[in-house]
DNA sequence: ATCTATTGATAATA
DNA sequence: TTATTATCAATAGAT
């Protein structure tokens, strides 16, 4: 069909697979690619097909999967299981009815108003299963059963607490840190910036600075 | 050198291929395997995969990458770049010698706590449940309702969750928003000191500036 | 962006 | 569970 492929056959040298194949073979090996483009390029491939197995991987196994990347330009790519995007966007419409030009404060507030929204709804959840619970007739054998899952529920929660509670820390110091470095920086080129002007205004008025 | 090699020729089913096929290839097609242990032993080996193309995509492209898993039964996988582990890490020494009065920070640790205490209410309120049930009886009957009560509770947790990633994922978004705007400005206060520094010269070499 | 050779991932199987 | 292998997918390099 194409003389493409036959002009192929057989063109590709083994050095260049070779390349790719201690890459991703010897773990040690593995490093930032060299070439920009190259690099860029990958990127934009690597990133797709791991969103694609986020996908594939929730969907065929029933888990939760959440997947964030940052290219090295900052540019954000979010993947996260379809429930989870369901509910994002219902948050998202919902933000939309209130707020499109707020300052950066009032932002924070209505986010953290509708995270004590969240965490009441959930409260009222548990509170209507207690009451469900207290009126329930129950026989041994079942209760052994709910035990175990409650157990397990324990103790997926209790585990998802703690790693979950751990990343948001993590990720909120680093860029708090990120944060406090600019602020700092800037706030001291704000000062040259002032102290260059007083050197101009000096120097055009005929009067020696100090040294 | 194995008999297994051969007896395994063409033993394969088109089918059985077909089923893959047919999974990966047609989006719509991608759903739960019916099968639980099939679906344990895919999501082990899935799981893995994204792990490891997550580590690749950071290592190979200098890319911040994070993924979170959780199986069905709850259990939590984490991948997070070394750039970002070694950025933590950083942090946290840095923390340690210096800054224990920056506002905005205690703001932000202070929310956390209280988030961690609502998180505790949660687990107290499950601790209830826990003591309701060890001490009922369950008839036959009320299957119908335990089935129930557990799809809440899972409900519940599954919400937690969901809640969770969208705090992250907002206060991620928020602080790149403030890094992106600092650095912007940082740049443009660079150019004014760059832009003073030429007009210094000239007011010192005695030659007065054009206007 | 599209194509192909090559390696990687993995579902089924032992 | 772990190992094997046939098959399809992912992707590096080339165009």
């Amino acid at each position: 069909m194409h003389a493409k492929t036959d002009r192929r056959k057989g063109k590709r040298t083994i050095s260049s697979s070779k390349v790719y194949y201690i890459m991703v073979r010897g773990k040690t090996k593995l490093r930032l690619i060299d070439n920009l483009t190259n690099r860029q390029v990958t990127f934009a491939k690597r990133k797709n097909g791991l969103l694609k197995k986020a996908r594939e991987l929730s969907e065929l196994c029933g888990a939760e999967v959440v997947v964030i990347v940052y290219s090295q330009r900052g540019k954000l790519y979010v993947y996260s299981s379809k429930s989870m995007r369901e509910t994002i966007q219902r948050y998202r419409s919902f933000k939309k009815g209130n707020d499109n030009n707020k300052p950066e404060k009032e932002d924070i507030l209505q986010r953290l108003k509708e995270e004590t929204e969240n965490l009441s709804q959930r409260i009222e959840i548990l509170e209507e299963i207690k009451s469900k619970l207290s009126g329930a007739d129950l026989d041994g054998y079942q209760a052994d059963k709910l035990h175990e899952l409650e157990t397990e529920i324990e103790k997926g929660l209790h585990s998802t607490r703690l790693a979950k509670s751990q990343l948001i820390q993590d990720e909120i110091e680093k860029l708090q840190n990120k944060n406090n470095m600019l602020t700092k920086e800037s706030g001291e080129l704000h000062e040259k910036v002032k102290g260059s002007h007083m050197t101009i205004s000096l120097a055009k008025s005929g009067v020696d600075p100090p040294h």
